[in-house]
DNA sequence: CCGCCGATCTTT
DNA sequence: AAGATCGGCGGG
């Protein structure tokens, strides 16, 4: 297939290669579907993001950020493309985008990824996985697969130097992408800000 | 395959 | 006291 056709404005396409901060400065229940099959990168590890979630802030009473900036959720609030990471249960690790402008909380959890690149460091930091698709379904093993932690709180997507990477590596995201409630939340059960690959095995499983 | 439960610690 | 989770265990 050549060019597009000149004169027309054409489907939104998002050039190939990292993400610019623009792509994230916007609703995160806008930003969240255009989020699968971004392919998140931290060194030498990368997988295929296959389902998210998005959270908003004051007026979200599931968001952590819900009543107002907190020492955990000051990033919620801040410019977009930065890395909201929480510990969950105490145990576990999640990892969120934050989304939309300076000064409006909002941010999408990464919930689970097709391993694309440094499976054997994934299995390597994921001993529980008995099956390589087992490696990152679910937030808190895709974030211990790539070896996400407390120590990238914070830190901007955008920055030519930093560890973490998200690149469109030219999969455009489902046409019609499943969309359900989210997972593990007591209030707001209702709306539909879950969404994933339609049939991927690598999806969570909700319990 | 499914359901239950404990782990472990930050935040309210 | 609850929570944006996970893995092990027991039963069907």
């Amino acid at each position: 297939m050549g060019e597009h056709h000149r004169g027309h404005p054409g489907p939104i396409v998002t050039a190939r290669g990292r993400l610019p901060r623009t792509f994230f400065d916007d609703d995160p229940l806008e930003i969240a579907p255009r989020l699968l099959n971004k392919v998140l990168v931290v060194g030498g590890r990368s997988l295929r993001l296959v389902e998210v979630e998005a959270y908003r802030g004051t007026d979200d009473p599931a968001s952590h950020a819900h009543r107002g900036p907190t020492p955990r959720t000051e990033v919620m609030f801040g410019p977009p493309g930065h890395l909201y990471v929480y510990l969950s249960y105490g145990i576990h690790w999640c990892t969120n985008i934050v989304c939309g402008p300076d000064g409006v909380a909002g941010a999408v959890l990464l919930r689970a990824g097709i391993p694309l690149t440094g499976i054997e460091a994934q299995r390597l930091a994921r001993p529980a996985a008995r099956r390589d698709v087992d490696l990152a379904n679910g937030p808190g093993k895709l974030t211990q697969a790539l070896g996400i932690d407390d120590r990238h709180g914070g830190i901007d997507l955008c920055h030519p130097d930093s560890p973490v990477v998200l690149v469109d590596d030219g999969t455009p995201p489902p046409d019609r992408p499943d969309v359900g409630p989210r997972v593990g939340i007591s209030a707001a059960i209702d709306l539909p800000w879950r969404f994933s690959n339609p049939g991927d095995p690598h999806r969570s499983r909700p319990r």
